[in-house]
DNA sequence: ATGTCC
């Protein structure tokens, strides 16, 4: 049988190009065309796909990638979404999973991992040498340099080349519409996990055959530990979205914009509101890529503390998948929002940052608690696509519905607790992040067997968990 | 996802 990966569907407002096997395809809930023909109702919008772990959100699905040209384009801060600038992050370690065999040392690593990283009290993370408006302004060059060690990427330099962007200018001004309590409370924020999907977790890699030159590149070793890391712009991206979009609700009102749902929220490019935001979302995107860099870098003092001197811990990328930004193809601007939706960009595509010029960048994607994540990269035929691909699993199940559902017993049992494969969590009691069970998630491996199906990308390494830290409420 | 409020 044929299977297929992709499809056009028609619907009221316009196209949605569906990339999800069969299988997933018929699974979708009949929400999410819903969402999209309502998101389709934004003016000039030239193209609209949903990834194959698409699931409703608000405004906008999950899963989401939206495209206008620059020059009469629109921004939908409901398209970004309100966590602005979530993204992954990997580092390599110069560890082997077999020196990580005992239970007992994965228990230990994450003990230590959360003396240097809170997770119960998620604003104890005080960096006090750090000013926070120079990293809101400068992105990882607001950073003293303690924080940019050496050896930090896999070919020892101190460069800040491994990330998507490492710095995002925008029109400063804009700062000063946030109160002092935001300032400070972000401040206090700075390098904390935060809760609900976020996570850091020990993973080990599984090269892909047919992709051993590529993964050579990248340094990628079989057995080799590595650490992956789900966060983003804290509440500073949330009180972005807040004030913003009540602002943009009102004038949406005023002017008699909008779609059957009020919680889709747009303005054309032009409008000084719209201006506003993107200079807001820039800032927002400084401070999860910050963030997500100062996560790391208490992990990497846990390793040091565990394993000594000589643990390593360089940086594969930083890439993220909510944001929405301008983006040249074959010498066209188009202004691309990304929802739950990552960029794969395949060898030689201009934008790739120069380490990855001549293979494509590492493309991240987490699988849920308990089950592989995925490094991947992306392919020429990606472009149909605008280089887009998944973001992870994708949500099939509520938060509420999971906790009803799932029992301690059966999420116990899918980290293999009490085995010696145990994969370790931090949390003390389970129950409180019940809601993240892989049970409330679709199977990441039949996502991304659709990626490859439909011609996106290629699986360079499977990383499998050893050990989780998530914050939970 | 988030902080805040019920």
């Amino acid at each position: 049988m044929n299977e297929t990966y992709y499809q056009q569907v028609q619907l009221p407002s316009g196209t949605v190009h569906v990339y999800a096997g069969d299988t997933l395809f018929k699974e979708l809930d009949y929400k999410v065309f819903e969402m999209a023909n309502n998101n389709l109702q934004i003016p000039n919008q030239v193209y609209m796909s949903y990834t194959p772990d698409v699931h409703v959100g608000v405004g906008t699905c999950i899963g989401t990638t939206a495209v206008w040209n620059t020059k009469d384009g629109y921004v939908s801060p409901s398209i970004v979404g309100s966590d602005i600038g979530c993204g992954m992050r990997v580092h390599l370690t110069n560890l082997h999973k077999d020196d990580l065999k005992e239970v007992k040392l994965r228990r230990k690593l994450v003990k230590v991992i959360e003396k240097y990283l809170p997770v119960e009290d998620h604003a104890r993370g005080y960096f006090s040498d750090i000013r926070l408006e120079h990293v809101i302004k400068k992105g990882l060059h607001g950073l003293p340099k303690k924080y940019i060690p050496d050896g930090y990427t896999p070919r020892k330099a101190t460069s800040l080349t491994h990330v998507e962007r490492s710095k995002f200018a925008f029109d400063e001004n804009a700062l000063n519409l946030f109160p002092e309590q935001v300032w400070h409370r972000s401040h206090r924020q700075l390098g904390t996990l935060g809760n609900g999907n976020h996570f850091v977790e020990i993973q080990s890699i599984e090269i892909a055959e047919d992709q051993r030159e590529i993964a050579e590149a990248w340094g990628l070793l079989d057995g080799q530990v590595v650490v992956m890391i789900h966060s983003g712009s804290r509440s500073w991206g949330g009180s972005v979205s807040q004030y913003c979009g009540s602002n943009i609700t009102k004038m949406m009102r005023a002017e008699g914009l909008g779609t059957a749902d009020p919680k889709l929220l747009f303005a054309p490019l032009t409008h000084p509101l719209a201006q506003t935001y993107v200079n807001l979302e820039y800032s927002a995107l400084n401070y999860a890529v910050v963030n997500r860099h100062l996560i790391a870098y208490a992990v990497r003092e846990a390793g040091k503390d565990v394993f000594g001197s000589k643990f390593e811990m360089t940086t594969l990328y930083d890439l993220m998948h909510n944001y929405a930004w301008e983006e040249e193809h074959e010498g066209q601007s188009f202004f691309i929002h990304r929802k739950g939706s990552t960029r794969a960009l395949p060898a030689n595509h201009p934008a790739n940052p120069e380490p990855y010029m001549s293979t494509g960048h590492p493309a991240l994607i987490p699988g849920s608690m308990g089950t592989a994540s995925y490094i991947m990269v992306g392919s020429p035929t990606g472009r149909a696509n605008f280089y887009s691909i998944c973001h992870g699993a994708g949500r099939i199940r509520s938060r509420s519905a999971t906790k009803k559902l799932v029992t301690l017993n059966e999420f116990s049992s899918s980290l293999k607790v009490g085995t010696d494969d145990e994969i370790v969590v931090n949390q003390r009691s389970l129950e409180s992040i019940l809601d993240e069970s892989p049970q409330a998630y679709k199977d990441v491996d039949q996502i991304i067997e659709s990626v490859i199906g439909a011609g996106l990308a290629q699986v360079v390494a499977k990383c499998k968990p050893m050990a989780t830290v998530k914050g939970a409420k």
